[in-house]
DNA sequence: TTTAGCACTCTCAATGTTCGAGTGCTAACT
DNA sequence: AGTTAGCACTCGAACATTGAGAGTGCTAAA
């Protein structure tokens, strides 16, 4: 639906008004804040109309007007430009995040530190996936008489540590064993591959070297399959307790939506591919009705990859928060990219 | 100062009520809920008495009595017992335990998550400090062709890993060089003392070979560092918000405090060695003069090391809260100490 | 020393009142 | 036909008023 010019310049003023302030807003206000060359009362006509049109609601009778989820959605797809971060703070991102771009997830976690503290809004984000990702190589540090530390290296540039138990000595020797054998096995093999009963073809085939091996086969197990999870950062949690438009028993509700990353993580999955708002009702998440996500992706080498996200009320000044995100998930997508070259 | 036998029980009966029902309590009230065997005016002239000696006050004329926290504290100390967890509670927190028992820093998470899930209250702990430990030996493994891992073992079972990366292509060779000369200069080392005149001194007596150096010197005082740093592990902070005694700001600040890594460790250091209680105003910190810390140490090998704590309002269960702590502690402890042992 | 009785105090919840911001409608104006 | 001034109307927020109930301290008797 299109409005007429005029109209949509009143919803654009009241949603922006509202959105800053978080009153209702009245004709005369409107008025005088913005440099509308109209009076009160055809404004107020205006809003009738927009109101039967269902773009806006009155609290009650004698208090001014609200915006509908449905007009927060006509001013993120027909009004609202967004404009990118300035300069400065693009540097500040950028230096932000490059401080600790020692991993995906330490990449992920500044951003998602960074994004809630730049919002003041809860954040999530996560890893790229490693379902596409192989076993580079494996290798092994011994760390005590019994016990030693598995690495796996992923092609996509992750690296996990696992550690294993021994009930017998362990022995550079052993190792080394452990070391040819399993990277012969290993090596260039699918993470995703990698589950119950490849590990047990893989330890029939080792015959009775496997006797040794439980542990390791184990921890090889673990630490592919913590390579290849998405892992979820999140930040900011508390912030959502402290936001004035969402009261505390929703809050309560979305935090403990956000808490189980089960349901979390199925729903990040979901996300589009580009950046996308989500308001209210919009939210398949019944927790989510009265708040609103806004997410978008990073890529890595040009393919999409994890998901960079806020959770907020549904009063968001979402062009900032867009251009935050995406600026954000822009340096992202560099500096993972950047890790994986490495290989 | 010591109260007479039935001031003291009436004293208990009504901290007793007030910890369980948040209510101020009335001298009839309490005659119906507890078996004293007088009448409600006896009570009375007992409570102005015990109002008079600081231990009670009136919220207002009419209201009943709350105890203060100098009750409290006479509470705590005198009156209270503290029983042990039951059998089957004490199994729970073994199993909950022992499921993350790789490193102390899990082990303490876990320890954390644990305590918060189960007094419903905001918790932290620390790990045991490193100033004893020594570098046990020190590992690399490559993991790009300008990039390597630096696996740092300390004395104290901790083992802490740092990328680094070099201007040159690694190779096994060169790793190996890396791995005699480090072990060399490092093993048996105190963490404490690996700082950057340290490292200057060593990288001097490498001569030319410490031009290759300056990523993996780096990465180990980095490891170093991180090995003998104390690291805090939190968890409930946001149960702090839906507790009815904590107003919406003190909240905030009390959660302000705990999110500032350094105030808050400051405050963990100086914790006494054995279970303490400090009740609102006897905490040092403002923030915390309407709360209560509860907190406790675990001894690893027969030694206090890190802490356990616990913060919330004043009005807590504080023999519920002590016994579930130091059975906490109990097992983290012995949790540690194995996984030093392993050495 | 304990207790019954009683007047007193103060909060809480319900109810009433005022004030003002904002509205919709009508009639006049461009 | 669209715009505007004027006006009666509505409703919530803020404040005052009232009655009920819980709890108290004091007094006098047991």
């Amino acid at each position: 639906m299109e409005l007429a010019a005029r109209k949509q310049k009143i919803l654009s003023a009241i949603v922006e008004s509202f959105i800053r302030t978080g009153e209702p807003v009245g004709s005369k206000s409107l008025i005088n804040e913005t440099g509308l060359d109209v009076s009160s009362a055809t404004v107020r006509n205006e809003m009738a109309d927009l109101t039967n049109k269902g773009f806006l609601v009155q609290p009650h009778t004698s208090a001014g007007r609200v915006p509908t989820a449905q007009a927060y959605r006509y001013y993120v797809d027909n009004i609202m430009k967004v404009t990118p971060v300035a300069h400065s703070g693009r540097e500040y991102i950028e230096t932000t995040l490059y401080r600790n771009a020692d991993s995906p997830e330490s990449i992920l976690q500044s951003a998602s530190d960074l994004v809630s503290q730049l919002t003041d809004l809860a954040s999530v984000a996560t890893t790229p996936d490693g379902e596409e990702s192989r076993v580079h190589k494996i290798s092994f540090v011994q760390t005590g008489s019994h016990t030693a530390m598995a690495v796996v290296i992923a092609s996509n540039g992750i690296i996990k540590t696992k550690l294993f138990r021994c009930e017998f000595l362990i022995t550079p020797e052993i190792l080394e064993v452990f070391d040819k054998a399993l990277n012969k096995t290993f090596s260039g093999v699918k993470l995703s591959s990698i589950n119950q009963p490849f590990i047990q073809t893989a330890a029939a085939r080792f015959g009775e070297l496997s006797l040794f091996m439980p542990g390791v086969l184990m921890a090889i197990m673990d630490g592919a399959k913590s390579a290849r999870e998405i892992s979820v950062c999140h930040s900011g949690y508390t912030r959502l307790m402290f936001t004035p438009d969402i009261d505390f028993l929703t809050a309560r509700g979305v935090i403990e939506f956000l808490n189980n990353e089960h349901d979390l993580a199925s729903m990040l999955e979901n996300l589009p591919i580009d950046t996308s708002v989500s308001i209210g009702r919009e939210n398949s998440r019944t927790e989510l009705a009265q708040s609103s996500v806004v997410s978008t992706r990073y890529t890595v080498d040009g393919k999409p990859s994890g998901v960079l996200a806020v959770v907020g009320p549904v009063r968001i000044d979402y062009g900032r928060v867009i251009s935050i995100l995406e600026s954000v998930a822009d340096t992202v997508g560099t500096l993972i990219g950047e890790l994986t070259d490495i290989m």
